[in-house]
DNA sequence: CTGCAATGCTAAG
DNA sequence: TTAGCCTTGCAGG
């Protein structure tokens, strides 16, 4: 669901169903319809996703921004018989010319036309992505060194870093044994340098699967004999929504908080507090 | 069935 | 700091 992986992975089934086609743009809630009718017939020329902004090009230099926000849905169908009437408050569609692919966006905080100016600027505001080939990381590391805020907040903030949400978060945080509320101006280079490192490879790894998994091999629901996570996220994940279960690693309670308005997850053992005085 | 929380973010107050 | 977006899946009665 709409973390960064998930709309890059969008953009690239987007692409391959209709970069190059005459695609109808409708908005059969009405709401896009006005827009909708602006780039409806013209070609479709490409999809690109920068953190969880979704950009969708049309000749003319047009595109469709798209942000699920915290609900919203984009789902492609390719390689249908039959386009079949609208379910629930679509509010845009996508159908190929020759009737063989189409796409419902449902639910979104953002589906609006605009230039590439437009786009330039929300990608400027944006921080690097770790899904992004040509991403910085070294522009993040700027930030979070000059911050005493905590690094569960910067992390979050899409100007810091694009793409990471509440899971890859409370995961990362998890993996690199970092408490959420340690202020970012502590972190030492190569600290930042391994968790970039590592949200590459987790993000890359969602984009290809299309869930979050981020326990290692040995503590998996196969090696450690235990039943795999069954909820509406899918992956397998050490602390995301475990709080009061035990940690897989050490036995302790995960624990929960709210930061900013948003849940925090975190092994009081394995991400043990910066400061005596701290939460744990 | 009803109510609520959710992987997000913006604008209003 | 809070409401809103208006979908989905789950818990509870």
């Amino acid at each position: 669901m709409p973390e960064g992986h998930t709309l890059h992975r969008l953009a690239l089934e987007l692409t391959d169903a209709f970069a190059g086609s005459v695609v109808r743009v409708g908005s059969p809630q009405g709401r896009f319809a006005e827009s909708a009718s602006l780039v409806d017939g013209q070609v479709l020329e490409g999809a690109e996703a920068w953190g969880k902004h979704l950009f969708i090009g049309f000749a003319g230099e047009r595109f469709v921004h798209v942000h699920l926000g915290l609900y919203g849905k984009l789902d492609v169908r390719t390689g249908v018989e039959e386009v079949p009437d609208p379910v629930g408050q679509v509010r845009m569609r996508l159908v190929r010319a020759d009737g063989t692919a189409y796409a419902d966006l449902r639910g979104a905080t953002t589906c609006e036309l605009v230039t590439a100016e437009q786009r330039d600027l929300v990608v400027e505001r944006s921080g690097p992505d770790p899904i992004r080939p040509d991403a910085d990381p070294d522009r993040a590391w700027q930030r979070i060194r000059r911050s005493r805020a905590p690094i569960g907040g910067l992390l979050m903030d899409q100007t810091v870093l694009a793409g990471v949400g509440n899971v890859y978060r409370a995961e990362v945080l998890y993996r690199h044994r970092m408490h959420p509320l340690r202020p970012g101006s502590t972190l030492r280079q190569s600290q930042w340098q391994a968790t970039w490192d590592d949200l590459v490879v987790l993000m890359a790894e969602g984009v290809r699967t299309g869930r979050i998994d981020t326990v290692r091999p040995e503590h998996s629901p196969e090696a450690m004999g235990r039943p795999p996570r069954k909820d509406d996220h899918g992956g397998e994940v050490y602390v995301y929504r475990r709080h009061g279960q035990p940690c897989l690693v050490c036995g302790a309670k995960v624990r929960t908080d709210v930061l900013q308005g948003r849940n925090l997850f975190w092994c009081p053992r394995c991400q043990p507090t910066f400061r005596s005085r701290a939460v744990q």
